[in-house]
DNA sequence: AATATAAAAGAGTTTTATGTCTTAATTTGA
DNA sequence: TCAAATTAAGACATAAAACTCTTTTATATT
């Protein structure tokens, strides 16, 4: 479904969104611990994300990567493209070069509604909403028992 | 989603189901040219599902792969489960190590409802139902044009 | 029995994804 | 202005996936 990489792209910035409130900055290794993730395997994958505007980042001291509002409307979906490009979006399930609805793959047509409800769903939900439930607990970005 | 090894697996059973009717044998060069994959690699693949159970072959001249109608009731997510394991039907979308709905990752709860029904999908459709679809032309295993 | 055919098996190569380490560039604050 | 902190960048290492090639085994036919 999505890589190594975009999964660690979508827990960073979620990461990123609830912690960098009030303009406040938050550093690799923090994301690295707060996601379980390689450090400075993310490092590179923020480096993208902050070439595409999607984070905010600056260096030295008290540094960090943060978002502001606008960053914090970024869908899921725009962090998939960033890093796993479109396709997602444009594959056969099958792999067939040329895959469509008048020379469709044998499950191209009920493929067809779940990846518009799958697409539908990464693109509705924006970083930002993922705060505040973050906050309350609802939900984490890495397992209770690290191992 | 798939592997690339998943996906020639389900395209070369496919074209087993299509062509091995009346008891005919189908050899792997046939189902390489015919699904537009690489032969030797999908021997392998074919070696995975064979030694499974999930289509016959034979040696020799005249040999070749063929299913019985047993094997034609077999579904896509049998093909999926042999090739791919079971990762789709266990892993978290984001990778985290104990996803659950009682410790949910951000999309657990979203993502849920696409699984379920990317799950029913391969599991209702069985490889002997694509047989006539195949037959008439409705679908295809490769592109028209092969690059 | 000998030969040809075709899958099975195994070894090896290439490519891509994942992960690590080091150095450079930038910025803050003393 | 200097030192420390922190991201950016690049080079490197490892692992996994994808693909190729060769040899072995089984089987049918002559």
């Amino acid at each position: 479904m999505f890589s190594k990489s975009c999964e660690y792209a979508i827990k960073s910035m979620i990461f990123i969104a609830q912690k960098s409130k009030d303009g406040a900055r938050i550093g690799i290794k923090d994301i690295a611990k707060g996601t379980d993730s390689p450090q400075h395997f993310i490092a590179k994958i923020m480096q993208v994300l902050s070439r595409k505007k999607l984070v905010h980042s600056v260096k030295g001291p008290n540094g960090g990567f943060y978002m502001d509002n606008l960053d914090l409307q970024n869908s899921i979906a725009d962090i998939v493209k960033a890093i796993d490009g479109d396709g997602l979006y444009t594959d056969c399930v099958l792999g067939l070069h040329a895959c469509s609805a008048e020379n469709p793959c044998p499950i191209h047509s009920e493929y067809s509604v779940i990846k518009k409800n799958f697409i539908k769903m990464i693109e509705n939900n924006t970083i930002g909403e993922f705060r505040d439930n973050l906050d309350a607990g609802n939900f984490h970005l890495k397992s209770i028992l690290s191992v």
